[in-house]
DNA sequence: GCTACACACTGGCATATGCCAGTATGTACT
DNA sequence: AGTACATACTGGCATATGCCAGTGTGTAGC
């Protein structure tokens, strides 16, 4: 017999638990993808542009497209690093730093239902687990169990 | 303290996920989603566009486009329902059918990997929770929470 | 300095996903 | 039958995400 797809499962579940966050963080106007991405950039010191994607496993074009509308909203903005001319940072604007205390509120309270809802012990594995498939270490070890 | 946003790591996984288990479906042409899409419409009897969207937790008009290339690939068809001329039914076609076939051994390959990796019984484990978290049930105690 | 090659990012195209405003159809109530 | 409302889908717009083909820049070897 063959076992349920994990990976369309795991999409599943981020279509559902986007549709619940996503919910919650309306008022804001930011998406949880685009309050994500600047907490992010807000936990990493004016990272540039491979370094934010490496750290989010994303594409790093996926990434220079959804960063668009939040440096045209000017959340966000590119500097050019001082070394290396082909490098550019990421860094937080005032407004984004302010749109960034206001909407944590509203994030706060849809994790905090979450964690009341799926139990906080359950949750801090299931982040423990998804950490781990979402490591180079994962992709590495998958890649060379060929 | 903060914790780290479920959702976040849902989607950093999901990301990483979708990329490993591309990779392995390459040769078919086919995305991890749309090999999906139709795995989940040959495992349902002619589903109504609402019944699938459901299923899989995705908004209807964003099924309805996602259906589009592998309508326009003759792979599914939309058919008119018997009873209610609202509703419209999804179906493999013959074609659909046999790139259902193929593709499954590649998919098939990367399902088999992922149990070596991670463990054929934390898979178990890690699908009953993304079950969980994609139910209708966890949504409403969700929203009741507030 | 020149040539190869590596690396960082950009732009174009395609799919994935969601919201909202229609349009068509069914159902209930009068 | 007629009106009001519910339901199923469609289309337009916006963001999310990825691949590939550039373009510009650093670096190693000659």
């Amino acid at each position: 017999m063959s076992t349920p797809c994990n990976n369309a499962m795991l999409r599943r579940a981020s279509r559902m638990l986007g549709q619940i966050y996503d919910d919650e963080l309306a008022a804001s106007g930011l998406k949880t993808t685009q309050y994500s991405l600047i907490s992010q950039i807000d936990r990493m010191n004016e990272p540039t542009l491979r370094q934010l994607a490496m750290e989010i496993v994303m594409d790093l074009s996926a990434l220079g497209h959804t960063l668009k509308p939040l440096i045209r909203d000017g959340y966000i903005a590119l500097l050019p690093d001082a070394e290396d001319r082909r490098v550019k940072r990421v860094a937080l604007t005032k407004l984004g730093k302010t749109k960034l205390r206001e909407t944590r509120r509203l994030w706060s309270q849809a994790q905090k239902r979450f964690e009341t809802v799926f139990g906080e012990s359950r949750a801090a594995k299931l982040r423990q687990v998804l950490a781990e498939l979402s490591s180079e270490d994962f992709r590495q070890s998958f890649n060379r169990s060929e």
